[in-house]
DNA sequence: TTTT
DNA sequence: TTTT
């Protein structure tokens, strides 16, 4: 409803986890792994990603551990109740609707006992 | 580092927290109401944000408790070691570098018994 | 297909410029100011938005010349021949995908001779 | 003053322009093709970007013709009289506060002639 | 904990 | 004038 957008570049921490509903939709999980610079230098902070739909399948094809990415969503809270001590828990969650692949996964991917080949 | 934009319009939640270090510097904590939509209809996402310097002696002086704002920053995560337990815990903080005052405070403003006059 | 968003928070120019199209869609207009600071003070920029469908008709509705409002969008530019050089000319065209209506009218409108009142 | 972000994607254009100045100032201008999707398949708009400061001299030493750029700005007009006309003209340009390289030098450089080895 |  |  109200103005809440939120543009990113980083590299994927790990291989994109898609889940089909039988309704036919589809969704997409990633983390993504985003610098920052601190008064002691570097810092990396991890957000949890979220995509729907045609996006979603794009990221199932092309996205990969490692691999760079930019995106452009928006930042919700995700909530649910605590099952041990009942208390309402939250979790902050980007939900995109525009993913652009960047550069190419030998880029910044640093673990290469996963050799698998890429179709683009 | 990398590029990571958040902006974010809605209505603050209470009077802003300043607090003015040793060193000079000031600190500004508020928190935001930011609508969204949902299948449902809508849902209030709450924001902590950070403010630092001029920005956050301009959120002391004109920023109220229901006050409309814009503002504009990055998204990073604040990280601490829970005391009972000892793991690491972290909470999204929204840093911001850019703060709009939006509409006039009476807009925003239920609590009629801070009569005292705004002079912009 | 590439990221490419604007944000901007401003004042509108003039009152909405609407057009139908025979195949039902709707086209809105608007010129938006937006103030930034130079050395030498405050300067004002003018951009030309363009919103198409429900945005439109929103627009069309709710926004009148002197209204504060916030849009989110992307920037393209709108090319065409000069009839009388022949010369390819461009000008700069906000596309606008969501729009926040901001403050109320009065708090924007210099020009009090159109008192046409408000409906919301 | 109030809200104007612009984040952009896309490829430069040509080899960055760099100026120092008397004063100690560095600016950069580039050019920067980003893509967009239209109804008839895919179309691409050329933007003017301004860098100052350290932002113009990390440009001039790392971006090249076909390099893949993000960047983080603010959309204004410069203006200025028409010699022969003596009309105000004004052309849009993206001051540029943040530079990200993405990929690899040699993804985007299709001049291999310039074979100086990078060390990032 | 804010608003419409 | 860049790329895929």
């Amino acid at each position: 409803m109200s103005i809440n957008v939120v543009t990113l570049i980083g590299r994927v921490g790990t291989d994109p986890d898609i889940k089909y509903f039988e309704s036919g939709s589809v969704k997409c999980k990633l983390t993504l792994a985003v610098n920052r610079r601190t008064r002691d230098g570097e810092h990396t902070d991890w957000f949890n990603l979220e995509l729907w739909g045609k996006t979603a399948e794009v990221a199932g094809n092309y996205v990969r551990k490692g691999r760079q990415i930019a995106i452009k969503g928006s930042l919700k809270f995700d909530t649910w109740s605590d099952r041990q001590t009942g208390a309402t828990r939250s979790s902050p969650v980007i939900q995109v609707d525009q993913l652009d692949l960047l550069g190419s996964k030998r880029d910044g991917d640093g673990d290469m006992s996963d050799s698998s080949p890429e179709h683009f």
